[in-house]
RNA sequence: GGGGACGUAGUUCAGUUGGUUAGAACGCUGCCCUGUCACGGCAGAGGUCGCGGGUUCGAGUCCCGUCGUCCCCGCCA
């Protein structure tokens, strides 16, 4: 029999107990984490959010209660009343382990079936499971760490923000969709037929139309929603710290952001100390093959085309040929070269050179293309020492000159941090952000045969470049800037553009005719021309910073509900097939057909041709009456029957 | 869209060259036990080997397909 709560309230939580409650008469509630039955003794391991405490039932104090302690199980959820003592022997494991709680009182206030999963910190159950039984996940003392360090490091921006003058202010989450950046997430309009709104990737346009209006300070903790694959640091929908300023510098971004970041690092005990290095966009990739690269250890890149550049023609390769060198790596088997071989083959790179400097000299398979005088100007070019190892690879093509960014040696990049974490290079608790800058404005699309934003269209142009944005957008850098902590891409931001004309040329430079331009922006482009104040911002990734400051992996470790690689959520199962009705009610059939059936249910139908002809068309049989069907589609189609009774899909064989 | 790893009891895993009744640990159930704290002891229940097809006298094991989870490339302004 459960029992009612009536007025009984907690005067404790579980974790709070200690040697000086000694005494004191305590009413606890929580979950059963764990029961000792020693027979006439049993003890109960009371857990909360806060902790565990031992509560204690005598068989010979109370029989009773003893008999009541005797039904409880794992996560039945009980109130205790009793007296705080100190115990006999302490546990020094528990924070509570000086004390425990003799029961006077026991009420079991719920049971629970046996779980799935244990309630244990180290917990070995696969994600698949835990995803499953999120809730019960969610008990574990890991979890509630992350999600509560989350909530701190989320009030310590927005108080932060708050103090230095900014206003949050709530966007649309029903909006337009934008031709450029990532898939739209679309939800229909019902009023509008065939008319769709887009879930925003982000609050872009919105907040420079509030700088437009005057909010010199904007920001927000807001979700954003993006249909692309899923990675352990990609959601579709994920939560930004969006934030924008009038009148402002890149400088001035700065400044505000490391103040925040700051903070949010003091919410996880970490101290930080702005302002942050800064490296540009193009010394990034020639130090690290990467535009956010991980600088708690060295392993830097080096040029050296030169010592290639005779050995061109013999090993077929296009120039530069960059190079970095595995500190006392010279050691590693054949089977180990092969994995990196591998490794950056799969990162898109064509080959992997190794050269192992040993005592003896350098032995490599580049010996005969290089020679020996080749392969010491390798090892003086790259500093190698003694027992390391240097790795090399070509590009894949040549840089055009209109390109200059095209040939960075990004597998090389890779590469350096998968070596590092390898050979324990990186160091511990070490929090390296950085600014990397002037990135460039376009990136060559090959697959659309056009420029396109490497940023997002708003993006200003450095002011030394405006005159190239025709003759040469290759070579246009832009006004963007990219926060990054230990190899992590953390926020993206940079000054807009608020000049109209600008705006329309950078359209068009994207491919966008002026018509276009206003179909999809015009709004906006009005917008503009009605007194913009200079701006700029940037938007940080909250589940990214938690994450590294939980020092977690996957971002998934601190987000409560989140999605599998598949964008499934297999607790709520979700996404699922809906009601054919809601499906009419939005006007979203195509080149579907709902076909009522004799049995009351109804067919659908999606197929190439339709035919109202009697003799055309195929039969299939009704699941719920068993009864032939005659459906009047042809070529190619699929059927599937809606039984509203059960509310079961069947899909239909038959020809 | 492509590559890789995995899928066996509630959970985590083992399972030899294809061969009798598929095992272990934890968890669960029952009994015993007065100071445990990952309590201990004894007994027991628990399996569509993800699913479908194929090869074979015989498949958890081999082959094909499919579904699911994770990692990576592409993609992610």
């Amino acid at each position: 029999m459960l029992e009612k709560l009536n007025n009984l309230q907690r005067t404790h939580i579980c974790g709070e107990l200690h040697a000086g409650d000694v005494g004191k008469e305590v009413v606890l509630m929580g979950w059963v984490h764990r029961r000792r039955d020693l027979g006439r003794v049993i003890f109960l391991d009371l857990r909360d959010h806060s902790g565990l405490t031992q509560v204690v039932f005598n068989k010979e104090a109370n029989l009773e209660l003893h008999r009541k302690a005797d039904r409880t199980r794992p996560e039945f959820v009980v109130a205790v009343e009793g007296k705080v003592v100190k115990r006999e022997k302490t546990n020094s494991k528990l924070p509570t382990g000086e004390v425990e709680v003799v029961a006077s009182k026991l009420h079991i206030l719920n049971t629970a079936q046996t779980i799935p999963i244990p309630i244990t910190d180290q917990l070995k159950a696969s994600e698949e499971t835990r995803l499953r039984f999120r809730f019960l996940d969610l008990r574990r003392a890991p979890m509630q760490r992350n999600l509560r360090l989350r909530h701190r490091v989320v009030l310590a921006l927005r108080h932060y923000f708050d103090q230095e003058g900014f206003c949050e202010i709530e966007t649309p989450f029903l909006t337009r969709s934008t031709p450029e950046g990532a898939r739209d997430y679309l939800v229909p309009s019902r009023v509008h037929p065939g008319q769709f709104y887009a879930l925003p990737q982000s609050p872009q346009i919105f907040k420079q139309l509030l700088m437009i209006s005057g909010f010199d300070r904007y920001f927000q903790v807001v979700r954003c929603f993006r249909d692309e694959d899923l990675r352990a640091d990609r959601q579709p929908e994920f939560t930004q710290l969006d934030l924008e300023m009038a009148f402002t510098t890149p400088d001035a971004v700065f400044r505000v952001v490391e103040g925040a970041l700051t903070k949010a690092c003091a919410a996880a005990d970490i101290s930080v100390a702005p302002p942050f290095p800064r490296l540009t966009y193009e010394e990034a990739l020639a130090r690290y093959g990467t535009d956010k690269p991980d600088t708690r250890f060295g392993m830097e890149l080096v040029d050296v085309s030169a010592v290639f550049e005779p050995a061109r023609e013999t090993l077929q390769i296009s120039l530069p040929v960059h190079a970095l060198v595995a500190p006392g790596a010279a050691g590693f088997s054949r089977k180990q070269l092969d994995e990196l071989s591998e490794f950056v083959k799969s990162q898109g790179a064509s080959t992997l050179y190794t050269a192992k400097v040993k005592e003896q000299g350098i032995e490599s398979p580049l010996k005969k293309a290089l020679g020996e005088t080749g392969l010491n100007r390798l090892r003086e070019l790259t500093g190698a020492g003694a027992n390391d190892l240097i790795l090399a690879v070509p590009a894949n093509k040549p840089a055009g000159a209109d390109r200059p960014h095209a040939a960075a040696a990004t597998a090389l990049g890779a590469l350096r941090v998968r070596l590092a974490a390898q050979l324990q290079l990186i160091p511990a608790n070490q929090w390296n952000f950085l600014w990397v800058t002037d990135f460039p404005l376009f990136d060559w699309s090959e697959t659309e045969n056009r420029w396109v934003s490497s940023h997002h269209p708003f993006t200003a142009p450095a002011d030394d470049d405006l005159n190239k944005l025709e003759s040469h957008p290759g070579q246009v850098c832009s006004q963007a800037y990219d926060l990054v902590l230990n190899g992590s891409e953390l926020g993206s931001g940079s000054i807009r553009i608020h000049d109209p004309g600008i705006q329309q040329r950078v359209f068009s430079a994207l491919g966008l005719s002026s018509r276009e331009a206003s179909e999809r922006f015009g709004f906006f482009l009005q917008a503009l021309s009605f007194g913009t104040p200079p701006h700029g911002g940037i938007a940080l990734g909250i589940d990214r910073i938690v994450a590294l400051l939980a020092g977690e992996s996957s971002i998934r470790e601190v987000i409560a509900f989140p999605k599998t690689t598949a964008a499934q959520d297999l607790m709520a199962a979700a996404p699922s097939r809906v009601d054919p009705e809601q499906l009419r009610e939005l006007g979203l059939w195509g080149n579907k057909r709902v076909l009522d059936c004799a049995c009351g249910g109804v067919w659908q139908v999606e197929f190439e041709k339709y035919s109202m002809g009697e003799k055309s068309g195929v039969e299939v049989t009704c699941p719920v009456s068993k009864q032939p069907v005659h459906l009047p589609v042809g070529g190619r189609w699929r059927a599937e029957h809606w039984d509203p009774a059960s509310r079961k899909w069947t899909e239909a064989a038959g020809q």
